[in-house]
DNA sequence: ATAGCCATGTAACCAGTTACATGATTGA
DNA sequence: TCAATCATGTAACTGGTTACATGGCTAT
Protein backbone atom coordinates (compact mmCIF):
# COMPACT_ATOMS: atom_id res chain seq x y z
CA UNK A 1 0.00 0.00 0.00
CA UNK A 2 2.98 2.46 -0.31
CA UNK A 3 3.91 2.52 -4.00
CA UNK A 4 0.34 4.76 -3.99
CA UNK A 5 2.66 6.87 -1.41
CA UNK A 6 6.00 6.77 -3.11
CA UNK A 7 4.50 8.77 -6.27
CA UNK A 8 2.75 11.11 -4.00
CA UNK A 9 6.16 11.82 -2.33
CA UNK A 10 7.73 12.40 -5.73
CA UNK A 11 5.07 14.09 -7.14
CA UNK A 12 5.25 16.52 -4.32
CA UNK A 13 9.03 17.29 -5.01
CA UNK A 14 8.38 17.66 -8.13
CA UNK A 15 5.10 16.69 -10.71
CA UNK A 16 5.45 14.66 -13.76
CA UNK A 17 4.18 12.11 -16.03
CA UNK A 18 3.86 8.66 -15.77
CA UNK A 19 7.26 7.79 -17.84
CA UNK A 20 8.90 10.51 -15.42
CA UNK A 21 7.83 8.29 -12.32
CA UNK A 22 9.14 5.43 -13.48
CA UNK A 23 12.78 7.18 -14.89
CA UNK A 24 12.97 8.21 -11.14
CA UNK A 25 12.32 5.26 -9.60
CA UNK A 26 15.38 3.71 -11.42
CA UNK A 27 17.55 6.46 -10.32
CA UNK A 28 17.95 7.81 -6.60
CA UNK A 29 14.66 6.44 -4.83
CA UNK A 30 14.60 3.41 -6.48
CA UNK A 31 17.55 1.44 -4.34
CA UNK A 32 14.68 1.36 -1.83
CA UNK A 33 11.48 0.99 -3.92
CA UNK A 34 10.78 0.64 -7.68
CA UNK A 35 8.06 0.30 -9.48
CA UNK A 36 7.80 -1.19 -13.32
CA UNK A 37 6.05 1.37 -15.72
CA UNK A 38 2.24 -0.83 -15.86
CA UNK A 39 2.41 -0.35 -11.88
CA UNK A 40 2.81 3.40 -11.89
CA UNK A 41 0.42 3.81 -14.40
CA UNK A 42 -2.51 1.58 -12.96
CA UNK A 43 -1.97 3.81 -9.80
CA UNK A 44 -1.69 6.77 -11.12
CA UNK A 45 -5.37 6.36 -12.33
CA UNK A 46 -6.61 5.38 -9.11
CA UNK A 47 -4.64 8.01 -7.34
CA UNK A 48 -6.87 10.10 -9.91
CA UNK A 49 -9.95 8.44 -9.71
CA UNK A 50 -9.37 9.24 -5.73
CA UNK A 51 -8.70 12.89 -6.53
CA UNK A 52 -5.35 13.01 -4.93
CA UNK A 53 -3.70 13.68 -8.39
CA UNK A 54 -4.74 15.82 -11.14
CA UNK A 55 -2.73 16.31 -14.67
CA UNK A 56 -2.44 18.74 -17.51
CA UNK A 57 -2.04 17.40 -20.68
CA UNK A 58 1.38 18.34 -22.54
CA UNK A 59 0.58 17.81 -26.57
CA UNK A 60 3.23 15.95 -28.51
CA UNK A 61 3.47 15.55 -32.36
CA UNK A 62 4.17 11.92 -33.17
CA UNK A 63 4.04 10.17 -29.49
CA UNK A 64 0.88 10.19 -27.26
CA UNK A 65 0.06 13.11 -25.03
CA UNK A 66 2.31 13.33 -21.59
CA UNK A 67 -0.08 13.44 -18.88
CA UNK A 68 2.27 15.84 -16.26
CA UNK A 69 0.33 14.92 -13.23
CA UNK A 70 0.43 17.13 -9.89
CA UNK A 71 -0.46 16.13 -6.24
CA UNK A 72 -3.80 18.00 -4.70
CA UNK A 73 -4.11 19.63 -1.80
CA UNK A 74 -6.18 16.33 -0.83
CA UNK A 75 -3.50 13.86 -1.74
CA UNK A 76 -1.26 16.23 0.31
CA UNK A 77 -3.56 15.53 3.22
CA UNK A 78 -3.39 12.00 2.61
CA UNK A 79 0.60 11.42 2.40
CA UNK A 80 0.74 13.66 5.67
CA UNK A 81 -1.93 11.50 7.26
CA UNK A 82 0.27 8.12 5.95
CA UNK A 83 3.70 9.72 6.95
CA UNK A 84 2.11 9.95 10.79
CA UNK A 85 1.31 6.95 11.00
CA UNK A 86 3.30 3.42 11.20
CA UNK A 87 4.61 0.62 9.27
CA UNK A 88 6.22 -2.22 10.10
CA UNK A 89 9.68 -3.54 8.92
CA UNK A 90 9.47 -5.40 5.62
CA UNK A 91 10.00 -8.90 6.07
CA UNK A 92 13.23 -10.28 4.26
CA UNK A 93 12.49 -13.12 1.59
CA UNK A 94 15.00 -13.84 -0.40
CA UNK A 95 15.15 -17.04 -2.69
CA UNK A 96 18.87 -17.12 -2.67
CA UNK A 97 18.81 -17.70 1.30
CA UNK A 98 15.72 -20.58 0.88
CA UNK A 99 18.80 -22.37 -1.47
CA UNK A 100 21.73 -21.75 1.19
CA UNK A 101 19.45 -23.39 3.42
CA UNK A 102 18.92 -26.21 1.59
CA UNK A 103 22.44 -26.57 0.49
CA UNK A 104 22.64 -30.24 0.75
CA UNK A 105 20.26 -30.95 -1.58
CA UNK A 106 21.31 -28.14 -4.32
CA UNK A 107 23.84 -29.87 -7.36
CA UNK A 108 27.20 -27.98 -5.72
CA UNK A 109 28.26 -26.81 -8.54
CA UNK A 110 25.24 -24.14 -9.61
CA UNK A 111 25.06 -23.37 -6.31
CA UNK A 112 28.00 -21.84 -6.09
CA UNK A 113 27.97 -20.47 -9.21
CA UNK A 114 24.62 -18.73 -8.49
CA UNK A 115 26.16 -17.59 -5.22
CA UNK A 116 28.86 -16.03 -7.19
CA UNK A 117 26.71 -13.88 -9.42
CA UNK A 118 24.57 -12.53 -6.47
CA UNK A 119 27.92 -11.61 -5.31
CA UNK A 120 28.36 -9.63 -8.43
CA UNK A 121 25.37 -8.28 -8.47
CA UNK A 122 25.87 -6.67 -4.79
CA UNK A 123 29.36 -5.92 -5.81
CA UNK A 124 27.88 -4.12 -8.77
CA UNK A 125 25.21 -2.28 -7.00
CA UNK A 126 27.62 -1.35 -4.17
CA UNK A 127 29.51 0.42 -6.80
CA UNK A 128 27.14 2.61 -8.53
CA UNK A 129 25.60 3.70 -4.65
CA UNK A 130 29.45 4.55 -3.77
CA UNK A 131 29.82 6.39 -6.96
CA UNK A 132 26.27 8.04 -6.31
CA UNK A 133 27.62 9.03 -2.69
CA UNK A 134 30.61 10.54 -4.16
CA UNK A 135 29.04 13.00 -6.30
CA UNK A 136 26.79 14.03 -3.10
CA UNK A 137 29.43 14.77 -1.08
CA UNK A 138 31.03 16.85 -4.00
CA UNK A 139 27.76 18.64 -3.76
CA UNK A 140 28.39 22.55 -1.52
CA UNK A 141 27.20 21.85 2.02
CA UNK A 142 23.97 24.07 1.89
CA UNK A 143 22.71 21.39 -1.02
CA UNK A 144 23.78 18.51 0.83
CA UNK A 145 22.36 19.63 3.72
CA UNK A 146 19.04 19.96 1.81
CA UNK A 147 19.21 16.27 0.75
CA UNK A 148 20.49 15.47 4.04
CA UNK A 149 17.87 12.36 4.64
CA UNK A 150 17.51 11.13 1.19
CA UNK A 151 21.03 11.05 1.47
CA UNK A 152 20.29 8.58 4.28
CA UNK A 153 18.52 6.24 2.10
CA UNK A 154 21.56 6.00 -0.13
CA UNK A 155 23.53 5.30 3.46
CA UNK A 156 21.47 2.51 4.06
CA UNK A 157 21.74 0.93 0.40
CA UNK A 158 25.60 0.98 0.69
CA UNK A 159 25.28 -0.44 3.82
CA UNK A 160 22.94 -2.69 2.62
CA UNK A 161 25.18 -3.94 -0.18
CA UNK A 162 28.07 -4.23 1.81
CA UNK A 163 26.31 -6.55 3.82
CA UNK A 164 25.17 -8.41 1.48
CA UNK A 165 28.56 -8.72 -0.01
CA UNK A 166 30.40 -9.62 2.75
CA UNK A 167 27.95 -12.28 4.04
CA UNK A 168 28.50 -14.20 0.48
CA UNK A 169 32.41 -14.05 0.47
CA UNK A 170 31.83 -15.23 4.15
CA UNK A 171 29.73 -18.26 2.56
CA UNK A 172 31.87 -18.40 -0.58
CA UNK A 173 34.46 -19.02 1.97
CA UNK A 174 32.92 -21.83 3.99
CA UNK A 175 31.32 -23.34 0.76
CA UNK A 176 31.94 -27.08 0.69
CA UNK B 1 7.58 -18.15 -6.32
CA UNK B 2 9.27 -19.33 -3.77
CA UNK B 3 6.91 -20.38 -0.38
CA UNK B 4 6.28 -23.44 -2.45
CA UNK B 5 9.85 -24.25 -2.65
CA UNK B 6 10.50 -22.85 0.95
CA UNK B 7 7.54 -25.89 1.87
CA UNK B 8 9.00 -28.27 0.14
CA UNK B 9 12.46 -27.23 1.70
CA UNK B 10 10.86 -27.79 4.79
CA UNK B 11 9.29 -31.24 4.24
CA UNK B 12 11.57 -32.96 3.06
CA UNK B 13 13.60 -32.17 5.97
CA UNK B 14 10.72 -33.60 7.89
CA UNK B 15 7.28 -34.46 7.28
CA UNK B 16 4.50 -32.41 9.48
CA UNK B 17 1.32 -30.60 9.21
CA UNK B 18 0.20 -27.17 7.82
CA UNK B 19 0.23 -26.20 11.87
CA UNK B 20 4.10 -27.95 12.52
CA UNK B 21 5.11 -25.62 8.99
CA UNK B 22 3.79 -22.45 10.53
CA UNK B 23 5.97 -22.86 13.63
CA UNK B 24 8.64 -23.42 12.00
CA UNK B 25 8.26 -20.72 9.62
CA UNK B 26 8.39 -18.66 12.88
CA UNK B 27 11.17 -20.34 13.91
CA UNK B 28 14.64 -20.58 12.08
CA UNK B 29 13.97 -20.21 8.43
CA UNK B 30 11.50 -17.29 9.36
CA UNK B 31 14.26 -14.69 9.49
CA UNK B 32 14.53 -15.05 5.86
CA UNK B 33 11.14 -16.43 4.63
CA UNK B 34 7.77 -16.06 6.78
CA UNK B 35 4.11 -16.95 6.02
CA UNK B 36 0.93 -16.83 7.86
CA UNK B 37 -1.36 -19.69 7.94
CA UNK B 38 -3.84 -19.18 5.82
CA UNK B 39 -0.98 -18.93 2.64
CA UNK B 40 0.91 -22.10 3.85
CA UNK B 41 -2.96 -24.42 3.58
CA UNK B 42 -3.62 -23.00 0.38
CA UNK B 43 -0.02 -23.82 -1.01
CA UNK B 44 -0.25 -27.37 0.13
CA UNK B 45 -3.77 -27.79 -0.98
CA UNK B 46 -2.20 -26.77 -4.09
CA UNK B 47 1.36 -28.68 -3.93
CA UNK B 48 -1.09 -31.64 -3.12
CA UNK B 49 -3.12 -30.98 -6.12
CA UNK B 50 0.07 -31.24 -8.30
CA UNK B 51 0.89 -34.07 -6.97
CA UNK B 52 4.29 -32.73 -5.22
CA UNK B 53 3.11 -33.64 -1.90
CA UNK B 54 0.75 -36.12 -0.04
CA UNK B 55 -0.54 -36.42 3.62
CA UNK B 56 -1.41 -39.47 5.85
CA UNK B 57 -4.78 -38.51 8.01
CA UNK B 58 -4.00 -38.82 12.16
CA UNK B 59 -6.88 -38.62 13.82
CA UNK B 60 -6.97 -36.80 17.37
CA UNK B 61 -9.90 -36.51 19.32
CA UNK B 62 -11.91 -33.00 19.81
CA UNK B 63 -9.41 -31.68 17.38
CA UNK B 64 -9.52 -31.49 13.48
CA UNK B 65 -7.32 -34.56 11.98
CA UNK B 66 -3.63 -33.87 11.11
CA UNK B 67 -2.70 -33.78 7.80
CA UNK B 68 0.76 -34.96 8.03
CA UNK B 69 2.54 -34.20 4.67
CA UNK B 70 5.65 -35.04 3.02
CA UNK B 71 6.95 -34.48 -0.43
CA UNK B 72 6.61 -36.92 -2.99
CA UNK B 73 9.30 -37.81 -5.35
CA UNK B 74 8.22 -35.58 -8.08
CA UNK B 75 7.87 -33.41 -5.55
CA UNK B 76 11.74 -33.17 -4.88
CA UNK B 77 12.58 -33.53 -8.30
CA UNK B 78 10.74 -29.94 -8.81
CA UNK B 79 12.82 -28.77 -5.71
CA UNK B 80 15.85 -29.72 -7.06
CA UNK B 81 15.11 -27.69 -10.81
CA UNK B 82 14.46 -24.82 -8.66
CA UNK B 83 17.53 -25.56 -6.72
CA UNK B 84 19.81 -25.18 -9.80
CA UNK B 85 17.83 -22.11 -11.29
CA UNK B 86 18.55 -18.99 -11.00
CA UNK B 87 16.76 -16.09 -9.02
CA UNK B 88 16.92 -12.40 -8.91
CA UNK B 89 17.93 -10.87 -5.43
CA UNK B 90 14.90 -9.22 -3.84
CA UNK B 91 14.23 -5.81 -3.71
CA UNK B 92 14.05 -3.56 -1.00
CA UNK B 93 10.82 -1.99 0.00
CA UNK B 94 10.42 -0.53 3.30
CA UNK B 95 7.92 2.27 4.07
CA UNK B 96 9.92 3.62 6.71
CA UNK B 97 12.66 4.23 3.66
CA UNK B 98 9.91 6.54 1.83
CA UNK B 99 9.09 8.26 5.16
CA UNK B 100 12.77 9.29 5.41
CA UNK B 101 13.46 10.40 1.93
CA UNK B 102 10.40 12.57 2.90
CA UNK B 103 11.31 13.45 6.17
CA UNK B 104 10.80 17.30 5.59
CA UNK B 105 7.55 16.60 4.99
CA UNK B 106 6.46 14.30 7.81
CA UNK B 107 5.09 15.77 11.28
CA UNK B 108 8.69 15.55 13.02
CA UNK B 109 7.98 14.32 16.36
CA UNK B 110 5.69 11.51 14.78
CA UNK B 111 8.65 10.63 12.65
CA UNK B 112 11.15 10.77 15.20
CA UNK B 113 9.12 8.21 17.15
CA UNK B 114 8.56 6.13 14.32
CA UNK B 115 12.56 5.62 13.86
CA UNK B 116 13.08 4.87 17.45
CA UNK B 117 10.25 2.31 17.68
CA UNK B 118 11.86 0.67 14.47
CA UNK B 119 14.60 0.78 16.09
CA UNK B 120 13.46 -1.07 19.13
CA UNK B 121 12.26 -3.77 16.93
CA UNK B 122 15.67 -4.10 14.55
CA UNK B 123 17.58 -4.05 18.65
CA UNK B 124 14.87 -7.09 19.89
CA UNK B 125 15.41 -9.27 16.67
CA UNK B 126 19.53 -8.24 16.83
CA UNK B 127 19.12 -10.13 20.28
CA UNK B 128 16.69 -12.73 19.55
CA UNK B 129 19.03 -13.82 16.36
CA UNK B 130 22.09 -13.36 18.62
CA UNK B 131 20.40 -15.62 21.93
CA UNK B 132 20.17 -17.94 18.77
CA UNK B 133 23.61 -18.19 17.59
CA UNK B 134 25.04 -18.44 21.11
CA UNK B 135 22.59 -21.91 21.19
CA UNK B 136 24.12 -23.33 17.93
CA UNK B 137 27.76 -22.37 18.96
CA UNK B 138 26.96 -24.14 21.98
CA UNK B 139 26.62 -27.47 20.17
CA UNK B 140 29.19 -30.45 19.35
CA UNK B 141 31.39 -29.49 16.16
CA UNK B 142 29.98 -32.26 14.25
CA UNK B 143 26.44 -31.21 14.76
CA UNK B 144 27.99 -27.53 13.68
CA UNK B 145 28.88 -28.66 10.67
CA UNK B 146 25.79 -30.45 9.79
CA UNK B 147 24.02 -27.20 10.28
CA UNK B 148 26.52 -25.33 8.76
CA UNK B 149 24.84 -23.69 5.90
CA UNK B 150 21.19 -22.71 7.95
CA UNK B 151 23.43 -21.43 10.32
CA UNK B 152 24.69 -19.31 7.54
CA UNK B 153 21.05 -17.95 7.56
CA UNK B 154 21.13 -16.71 10.74
CA UNK B 155 24.34 -14.76 10.17
CA UNK B 156 22.71 -12.85 7.45
CA UNK B 157 19.77 -12.28 9.65
CA UNK B 158 22.23 -10.84 12.31
CA UNK B 159 24.02 -8.69 9.38
CA UNK B 160 20.92 -7.26 8.80
CA UNK B 161 19.53 -6.44 12.07
CA UNK B 162 22.74 -5.30 12.73
CA UNK B 163 23.18 -2.96 9.75
CA UNK B 164 19.40 -1.27 10.33
CA UNK B 165 20.23 -0.36 13.76
CA UNK B 166 23.48 1.41 13.22
CA UNK B 167 21.45 2.86 10.11
CA UNK B 168 18.71 3.71 12.50
CA UNK B 169 21.30 5.15 15.03
CA UNK B 170 22.86 7.53 12.40
CA UNK B 171 19.27 8.58 11.46
CA UNK B 172 18.38 9.84 14.83
CA UNK B 173 21.99 11.18 15.42
CA UNK B 174 21.27 13.33 12.13
CA UNK B 175 17.58 14.00 12.52
CA UNK B 176 16.89 17.97 12.67
C1' DA C 1 -13.60 -16.47 33.19
C1' DT C 2 -10.29 -15.76 29.77
C1' DA C 3 -6.32 -16.11 27.19
C1' DG C 4 -3.53 -19.05 24.50
C1' DC C 5 -2.60 -23.19 22.08
C1' DC C 6 -4.02 -26.79 18.89
C1' DA C 7 -5.83 -27.49 14.16
C1' DT C 8 -8.18 -26.69 10.18
C1' DG C 9 -9.90 -24.04 6.43
C1' DT C 10 -12.63 -20.32 2.86
C1' DA C 11 -13.39 -15.75 0.63
C1' DA C 12 -12.35 -11.30 -0.73
C1' DC C 13 -9.14 -8.20 -1.67
C1' DC C 14 -4.78 -5.77 -2.73
C1' DA C 15 -0.12 -5.55 -4.67
C1' DG C 16 3.05 -6.84 -8.05
C1' DT C 17 4.54 -9.42 -12.34
C1' DT C 18 4.19 -10.94 -17.03
C1' DA C 19 2.40 -10.69 -21.38
C1' DC C 20 0.32 -8.08 -24.94
C1' DA C 21 -0.36 -3.77 -27.70
C1' DT C 22 0.89 0.58 -30.45
C1' DG C 23 3.86 3.70 -32.89
C1' DA C 24 7.14 7.64 -33.96
C1' DT C 25 12.10 9.24 -33.57
C1' DT C 26 16.98 8.91 -33.14
C1' DG C 27 21.51 7.09 -33.19
C1' DA C 28 24.85 3.15 -34.23
C1' DT D 1 18.40 -2.21 -40.39
C1' DC D 2 18.13 -2.73 -35.67
C1' DA D 3 18.06 -1.31 -31.01
C1' DA D 4 16.94 2.20 -27.83
C1' DT D 5 14.20 5.95 -26.15
C1' DC D 6 9.88 8.30 -25.68
C1' DA D 7 5.05 7.58 -24.24
C1' DT D 8 0.97 5.43 -23.25
C1' DG D 9 -1.95 1.80 -21.72
C1' DT D 10 -5.00 -3.11 -20.86
C1' DA D 11 -5.56 -7.99 -19.31
C1' DA D 12 -4.53 -12.02 -16.99
C1' DC D 13 -2.37 -14.03 -13.42
C1' DT D 14 0.25 -14.94 -9.07
C1' DG D 15 1.52 -14.01 -4.46
C1' DG D 16 0.37 -12.21 -0.06
C1' DT D 17 -2.78 -10.01 3.44
C1' DT D 18 -7.01 -9.42 5.99
C1' DA D 19 -11.22 -10.90 7.52
C1' DC D 20 -14.23 -14.57 8.69
C1' DA D 21 -15.29 -19.26 10.67
C1' DT D 22 -15.17 -23.34 14.03
C1' DG D 23 -14.28 -25.55 18.41
C1' DG D 24 -12.06 -28.28 22.14
C1' DC D 25 -8.25 -28.32 25.74
C1' DT D 26 -5.22 -26.37 29.19
C1' DA D 27 -3.16 -23.26 32.31
C1' DT D 28 -3.66 -18.86 35.11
Amino acid sequence: MSLKHAILVLLEKEPGSGYDLVQRFNQGIGNFWNASHQQVYQQLKKLHADLEVEYDLAPQSGKPDRKVYRITSSGLQELKRWLAASNEPAVVRDALLIKVFAADLADQSSLRDEIDRHRQLHADKLAAHLAAEEKYLQQPAARQKAMRMPYMTLRLGIRYERQWLEWLEEVQALFP
